[in-house]
Order: C-alpha cells, then structure tokens, then sequence
DNA sequence: ATTGATTTGTTCGTATGTATC
DNA sequence: GGATACATACGAACAAATCAA
C-alpha cells in the first residue's frame, strides 16, 4: 500500500504537478483513503529517494536539483533505476557473456564463496552514440538461476524482475577512483593509468542473499553521481 | 527516544557486542522499555547507517564490511561525522578564512542567493601526515552568526553543534571528477590537470535554510566512498 | 513435509509534543 | 494566541517469511 502512494507520488512530482511542496498529509490521507501512519511511510519512500526536504510545522518541499539526467544519476533511487532514465535509455554492446567460478578476489568483492558460479556480463553502455561506461557484472548462479543473451543486451534487473520476480532489497555501495589497466583502457578508449571514476556495487536479496555485484567505470563527462542523507541528531 | 536508542544500538555495533545479529525486537523492546513502534524507528536509524540488513521472520544482521576506516568513508552516517573517526581524528591546515559574498557560481552551488555573506574555509587535511582532502567550504552568515579561528582548525561542525545547537538535517551530496586548476594542484601537490574526485555538498537545517556547502577534493590514496540504499520495490 | 512458534512487515487508531504560519 | 502541520510515542491486530520441532 505504502509502496503504491510512494509511486504515486514520485510519479507526480516528475510530472511536476506540485510546484514546490507536497500537499498536506491531511490532503493525502483523504486523497489516498490511508491512514496517517501509511501516508508517513510512503512519503519517508520519497524523502529516501532525495526528493524531498522536510520542515516540521511547514511542509515537505520539492528538491528540484537532484532530478535525474544524463549528468547526474539519483543513486538514492538504485543505480539500475538512475541508469534507467538518465536522459534516454542506454544502449548496451556486450563484450563477454559467460560463466565464471569465483577466484578470491571475486569472491572478497561479491561477499560471495571462492568456487560459487557466476554470470559474467561485460558491457558497454552509450548515451546517445557517446560512451557512457564500462560494467562488468557478475550474477551467483544460486541466486539467478538462468541469463539468456537476450535479456543482456537490455535491462538485466528488469529481465530478473519480470521473469523471477527477482527484487533487489538493499545495496552496499563503493565509490573510488581506479587506474585503468591496459585491457579495459584499450575497452574505453582512455590513456592506460587514467584515473576512472568506479562504483563498486553489491545488491542483496530481501533474504540476505547476493544476486548481483559488480563494478561500473564511468567515462561520461561531467558525470555527477547524487545521493542523499537525512542526519539524525545522535548526540554523544 | 528513538534517536538515543539508535545511538545506544550503534554504539553497541561498533564495541562488536553482537556477533552477527541484533537481538530480537522483543527484547529490545524489554531492554529499553520502549514499544514496538519505537524500536523499530530506532532501528530504521541504524539501518539507515547502512549497519544493518534485514530479513523479515529471521533478523537484523550487522554488516561487517562498511566499518568506517582510514580508506573507506562512510557517507551514510553523514561526511562530518565519517570524517571524524576515519582512523583517527584529521588535522586541518587552515589555508583561508575570511568572508566573501556569494557570487553567480557560489550562489548555485549552494542554493543561497547571489550577493548573500559567506564565511570561507578552505583546509587542507591530514591522516597522520599523510594529505587527505581539500576542503573549500562556506557557511552563509544568516544561519552561522560567528565563526572562530580557533573553531575553524578543528571541528567545525562540532563547534556549531556545540556553540549554537546547530544540526544538519539533511544533506544533498554530489561526487564527481574535477580536473585540477593550478592553484588547486599547487596546494595539494598533483599536477594540473589531474582528475580528482570530488565531494560536493550542501547541509540543510531542519528548518529547510543552508547552514554549509562545500567542495572536497580527496588525495589519499585507496580512498572509497560508501553508502547503502534501500531498493523499495515501486513496481510500475 | 507439515505444523507451530518466532520474527519482521504492514496498517490502523489515538494521543501528545513542537515548530511554523 | 490560535490554527495548521509535521514529529514522536503507545497500543493493537493481522500478514508474511523463516526456523525448528
């Protein structure tokens, strides 16, 4: 219930329906036939989402900033979801499509066990003819149990969605700077030893389990990646 | 209520009180008297310090990787405060603090008005000798009354929290690659040109108005940023 | 393998506190 | 000061996933 008005909502301040605050939760509540308490979980879904600023006595205020774009990805959103409407879809080229056992570096990456079977999907993705990043995806065949080369080629999160009902529950999230080596500098095009922007990212089943990790390094220009934190006074 | 329970639970994490679960609702419910309603609040406050997963019919379990160390950051828990015990306390190196009126580009980055007067820090700091970051940070005048020498060489946020009961509510993060200008490069040491990654960020109050907005240019080495989110299924 | 107990997830109602307008 | 609007807290009930007997 919660997740649908939280839906309903984010779908309204896309639209731009409201101008600069949410209405009240009064309104909603009448508006969506819920009680306050789920009226107040849908939107802390919002907020989460870094939509949102709120003020006690005053309202919820719209944050216009963080909409996504070609230059800036909403990570608060998921990055499967941010990738997905940052200024059109992107095209994916696959460069590998196959099955790996996990070495211990895989393993210590994907908190996963050393010799657990993998997907490995390494793809190229663009924007509009201009080559946004190089992502190397690997998938636990414990956790999804089938990839057809089909299903690589677009959104593989919506391929597991739909097909499994696959959802991912929570992510870890790594943001750093690598230096290129010499076969995925020669992948993107860059001087070997360039300093790459990378997100190293692990999802994880409501159970616990890991379906996905992997590392994406960006090559987009001026490629913001936004995210938002709500700061609770813990005094100490 | 449920912010000092959280501390209590975060507090109980970091000692590594728990091995690998948290106790039961239950008898977190006995141990801090409080309802059901409200541990679960609390526990949505660690959980939002990316210390927790959950497994709904079995438990809260820690997560053991993202414990803020000297190269991992973790943002989830806010910049300042991860900054702050990232294997030991940082020391600043004032470089500049005056006060300057926000110009075109100061005003958009920290959604303040073009003209409005701003106290500027910019730091370099240090982890054990070792360059950590440059920090160029502004605190409009408006929401900070006065600002010290002595404050700014050490925690200012603590100082504010401290001096005026200040508190950031809530924060809008941006990373991104900068290539250095020469004054910049000069002061940290890499050549001109060089991409860094870069931290840009605004804190809000409660009551919605900027308190702070800075830019953090990162140098140490290995540096990585964490932060977890919640994939809230909003099927569409 | 089924059942039953445990544990977290969702939703309602209600009351009171606090900040803003 | 009064009305409005968000914040916190308690109690209760049922749903859903997990786990152990």
């Amino acid at each position: 219930m919660y997740r649908a008005i939280a839906q309903d909502i984010i779908k309204s301040i896309i639209a731009e329906e409201y101008e600069t605050k949410l209405p009240t939760e009064k309104v909603l509540m009448a508006r969506f036939g819920a009680s306050r308490n789920t009226i107040r979980k849908a939107i802390d879904v919002v907020f989460q989402h870094g939509l949102l600023r709120r003020v006690q006595g005053s309202g919820y205020f719209i944050i216009k900033a963080p909409q996504n774009s070609a230059t800036v990805l909403n990570l608060s959103i998921g990055f499967d979801r941010a990738a997905m409407v940052a200024g059109g879809p992107l095209v994916s080229k696959v460069v590998t499509f196959d099955k790996v056992q996990a070495n211990e570096a895989l393993a210590q990456q994907g908190n996963v066990a050393v010799g657990d079977e993998l997907y490995r999907v390494v793809r190229l993705r663009y924007l509009k003819d201009a080559l946004y990043d190089l992502e190397e995806s690997y998938f636990p065949r414990a956790a999804v149990p089938f990839l057809s080369l089909d299903s690589v080629q677009h959104s593989i999160f919506a391929f597991l969605r739909e097909a499994y009902g696959i959802y991912g529950s929570t992510t870890e999230n790594y943001v750093h700077q690598v230096r290129l080596d010499a076969p995925r500098a020669k992948l993107v095009g860059l001087p070997v030893g360039d300093k790459t922007m990378c997100l190293d990212g692990i999802n994880y089943l409501a159970n616990g389990t890991v379906f996905n990790f992997s590392s994406t390094y960006f090559v987009y220009e001026d490629l913001e990646l936004y995210y938002h934190t709500e700061n609770i006074d813990l005094q100490d």
